[in-house]
DNA sequence: GCAAGGTC
């Protein structure tokens, strides 16, 4: 045994683990633990004896939150206008702690001087590493020979953190260096890209996000790729084209109850072959039982809950928002009512107390009763439950710590999501629920349909997951070999579905699969969203991007560009592996990465026009002076007046250009530029002979009807003095615009896109009503409906009003929806008056009015941009026909004859199965 | 005014 104890300094990445792994080894130390006030009001220090391989040490042990550290560019590019967001790629970068985070520097910088160990209790993750060497920075910079350890452990359970104490390593740089090689890139590109984006758009076109505010159009490695997910899927539903197929379906009533009989070849897209089909069976309608299958069929609890499982089934369950839920769920935990909420672990270690987690259950009135049968082993409840197969070697799924029945301070969301994690606990560790099922098989004229019924034996965890449900219907009873006649027998129609739109549960799978963000992150990347007026989400909690969403993902595709894609997130996701494994280094996978990403930058401002087509389409132009043309605030020269200060690239508010001292107004030093010039851009081309230098040289592209012809319109020119073409044309031509607009881009050529409901953005280059240009949807020549209908009846989707003049009497016509199972969400209108029958469907309505149905929708490649961006109103309109005769009903869905006539009598105007000559089946 | 990642 050693004599002197050393004194260790140990940080935690957050206060509640500083606690935990505290209070587990001050218990072997035996002296207890004294608790005190850090310099940060949520740090705490405890401290406590502790044998550290036979060496007496005296702990001190505290905590940071998170990350200690940010990374920004220096001082001198911090600002939006100080420099070219394209020197944001080489732009000086250095971590440091922020102002919120200097107390607990202070607390660590005081307690490593007196310590001559440090052992950082972090995380076991590349963030977790990277955090621990923000602490070290800190540490060694108060007491520069600490003997640094890194504890590794996966639970806060006794056993693992004594493990981790006895078993001390050195921490891994290379983990670190891979956090820090991705922070480097996302600040580079996010800022850049952000800047360059808003800047160029903002002005240029009229944004109004509903309510007053300092626009930013932000880009994001994580953001962008969330974004392309929204919009892909809408893309897919504007370019589905339904279209009809047709299914036959059997049904069979007997004393038992009712058997549905699905036709097995599921359903054909050609009618011809299907009305043959149909036909068939209706000549011969004998079913023939040929197969009857009993099985034991099992339905599984889910795995144990991590991080976006709780959010997909909040969001399922309870309409909840994965941001609310990680709101309320980090209230809970920080209450103590479950276990830590952001974890990737669906597995429990096999060191849980799981039947221990359910005794705390049993008192509870509604589920308690519940946990006592899983608890009693006569009941044969119980199972151990599944592995999901992810494990952050950090914490265990989400389970409940403690009980309750409510607390006087909790929401109703608290008390569901405690409930949630509770039942999903229980059903974790219960049986699967068991069912019979039965297959039977018949037989109708050589074709093939089948029924299923099944029969729940045992519910067992579905008795307290009551989320999830199992449908049982029972069939009636058949055999083998036996016959007889269908109730019902139909050919019915039916048309294909656009996939709906991203759900907030399907959004979060899709950023999972992806590797987009983190578990603890991608909440934040969906409200991010809506917060940037990227996308919106209604009362389904789906998805639609907005015009700008649309506009920005347009644009950046157009270009042929994927930064919307998750492919450049994966890549730099491969990168960071790569140097934490050791086989690349940062700086190498730093200056590949960004010498791509900068050559991108270059190459989208090169092809800015894209973004800003792609913006016209949804936006009007403003007439407000832009910065858009002009890389503002690029530095050209140090300033020859104050010595002190740079001197920058500017457009003034009434758009002249010049290049001014940036310590403005303190100095006004400036060199006025031509009114001609249209755009400029500050290059890194460096004048040889002016000075003081450098005075990097400016692109310059003049107006061709504001210069004499004998000038180029291209021009790369110096301030410094040296440039005689400039200084001629400033002479010639004046300086400050010849328009007042600015540039005096969109002000013709282009249709300008008009307005129709004041508030909203214009996306109507083109008529509402037949897609042609040059006219509106009230002068359209071609429009069907009354042109005296109020503008604010119809909406950009270029629909009808609710009401409409009937075709037969004239009457009003209301706009109703389809219910049926073959037309659900379907439009159509109905005659009001009591003797007219008249009906239509809005689609045909369309149909008829273009002439040729709707423009086609636009999906990727297909860039026609229309203003009914409906998928639907293609195809022939849809009716349906019935005979019923004494409970028997043959019906098809085939209103208008497609082709050919009836097959038994010849009469074109119906088909076989209502011919009134027809055979009738009898049940 | 910019990213994404920790965390209170």
């Amino acid at each position: 045994m050693s004599g002197r104890a050393i004194r260790v300094l140990n940080v935690a990445e957050k206060p509640s683990v500083a606690k935990s792994v505290a209070e587990i080894l001050s218990r072997r130390g035996g002296g207890g633990m004294r608790v005190r006030d850090g310099r940060s009001r949520y740090n705490r220090v405890f401290e406590f004896e502790y044998m550290i391989r036979n060496q007496r040490c005296f702990m001190v042990m505290t905590s940071v939150t998170g990350h200690l550290m940010e990374l920004d560019f220096d001082e001198r590019y911090k600002k939006w206008h100080s420099c070219d967001p394209a020197a944001l790629y080489q732009a000086p970068v250095r971590k440091f702690v922020p102002q919120d985070k200097l107390d607990i520097r202070r607390t660590l910088e005081e307690e490593a001087r007196k310590c001559e160990w440090l052992v950082l209790w972090l995380d076991c993750d590349r963030e977790g590493e990277n955090i621990a060497y923000e602490v070290i920075e800190v540490c060694t910079g108060a007491k520069s020979n600490l003997n640094i350890y890194r504890a590794h452990f996966s639970a806060l359970i006794e056993r693992e953190i004594h493990e981790a104490a006895q078993n001390l390593v050195r921490p891994n740089k290379l983990f670190a260096d891979a956090v820090d090689a991705r922070q480097e890139i996302d600040l580079r590109i996010g800022a850049s890209f952000t800047r360059f984006q808003t800047m160029l758009l903002k002005d240029a076109f009229i944004i109004d996000l509903g309510e007053e505010r300092n626009i930013v159009l932000s880009y994001g490695p994580c953001q962008f790729p969330t974004l392309g997910f929204i919009v892909e899927r809408y893309w897919e539903i504007q370019a589905h084209e339904p279209e009809e197929f047709w299914t036959v379906n059997c049904s069979h009533t007997s004393e038992e109850g009712t058997a549905s009989f699905t036709w097995l070849r599921g359903h054909l897209f050609d009618y011809a072959s299907a009305i043959v089909i149909y036909e068939m069976c209706t000549e011969e309608p004998t079913a023939t039982v040929i197969n009857v299958k009993n099985h034991e069929k099992f339905k599984y609890p889910p795995h144990p809950l991590n991080t976006i499982e709780l959010q997909k089934r909040a969001s399922r369950y309870y309409r909840m928002s994965s941001e609310h839920t990680m709101k309320v769920a980090e209230e809970l935990y920080q209450a103590g009512f479950i276990s830590y909420p952001r974890t990737e672990t669906d597995n429990f270690s096999p060191n849980t107390d799981l039947a221990g987690i359910v005794r705390d259950q049993v008192e509870h009135p509604v589920w308690g009763p519940y946990a006592q049968r899983l608890l009693d082993p006569d009941a044969r409840l119980w199972r151990n439950p599944s592995n999901g197969g992810h494990d952050d070697k950090a914490h265990p799924p989400i389970h409940p710590t403690k009980f309750s029945t409510g607390q006087s301070n909790w929401t109703q969301d608290h008390a569901k999501l405690y409930e949630l994690v509770v039942r999903h606990f229980l059903a974790c560790v219960s049986q699967p629920a068991v069912g019979a099922e039965t297959t039977v098989e018949i037989d109708i004229a050589g074709e093939l349909f089948q029924a299923n019924g099944r029969a729940i034996i045992a519910k067992n965890y579905l008795d307290v997951y009551r989320f999830d449900s199992w449908g049982g219907s029972l069939l009636p009873t058949y055999t083998v070999g036996q016959q007889f006649i269908p109730t019902s027998l139909t050919l019915d129609s039916g048309v294909t579905r656009p996939p709906p739109l991203l759900s907030e549960a399907d959004l979060l799978s899709c950023m999972d699969k992806a590797g987009i963000g983190t578990d603890a992150t991608m909440h934040d990347h969906i409200k991010k969203l809506l917060d940037r007026c990227y996308a919106t989400k209604d009362a389904n909690t789906r998805f639609s991007p907005t015009n700008l969403g649309e506009a920005l993902v347009m644009g950046y595709d157009d270009m042929g560009y994927e930064l919307w894609k998750p492919y450049l997130r994966s890549m730099m996701e491969a990168d960071m592996r790569a140097v934490s494994m050791g086989t690349k280094t940062k700086s190498q996978v730093l200056e590949i990465c960004l010498q791509q990403m900068k050559a991108c930058f270059l190459d989208a401002r090169t092809n800015k026009a894209k973004l800003l087509d792609a913006m016209q389409l949804f936006f009007q132009r403003s007439n407000r002076p832009q910065g858009g043309d002009v890389n503002q605030g690029a530095v050209v020269r140090p300033c020859g007046a104050c010595c002190e200060s740079d001197m920058a690239l500017k457009r003034t508010p009434n758009g002249s250009l010049m290049v001014g001292c940036m310590s403005y107004p303190l100095c006004r030093n400036v060199v006025w530029l031509p009114g001609s010039i249209s755009e400029a851009s500050v290059t890194n081309n460096i004048c040889p002979t002016c000075t003081p230098g450098p005075v990097f040289m400016i692109q310059f592209k003049f107006r061709r009807l504001e210069i004499p012809p004998n000038y180029d319109v291209d021009h790369l020119g110096c301030i410094g003095g040296c440039d005689t073409i400039l200084r001629e044309l400033t002479e010639m031509c004046g300086r400050g615009p010849k328009n007042s607009a600015g540039t005096g881009r969109g002000q013709g050529g282009r249709e300008t896109p008009r307005s129709t409901t004041s508030g909203t953005h214009s996306r109507l280059l083109f008529c509402t009503n037949c897609n042609q240009p040059g006219h509106s949807f009230d002068d359209c020549p071609s429009r069907f409906v009354n042109p005296r209908m109020p503008q604010s009846t119809h909406s950009n989707n270029g629909r009808y009003s609710d009401q409409l003049p009937c075709r037969q009497c004239g009457g009003p016509c209301v706009q109703r929806t389809a219910n049926t199972e073959n037309n659900r969400g379907r439009k159509f209108y109905k005659c009001q008056s009591e003797n007219c029958g008249f009906f239509i469907w809005e689609d045909s309505i369309l149909d008829n009015a273009t002439g040729q149905g709707v423009g086609r929708a636009r999906g990727r490649g297909a860039r026609t941009v229309t203003a009914s961006r409906s998928g639907r109103g293609r195809g022939r309109a849809r009716g349906q026909r019935s005979a019923n005769s004494d409970g028997v009903t043959f019906v098809t869905a085939t209103g208008e004859p497609v082709s050919g006539r009836c097959f038994i009598c010849g009469d074109p105007s119906h088909f076989a199965n209502t011919c009134p000559e027809r055979v009738r089946v009898d049940a």
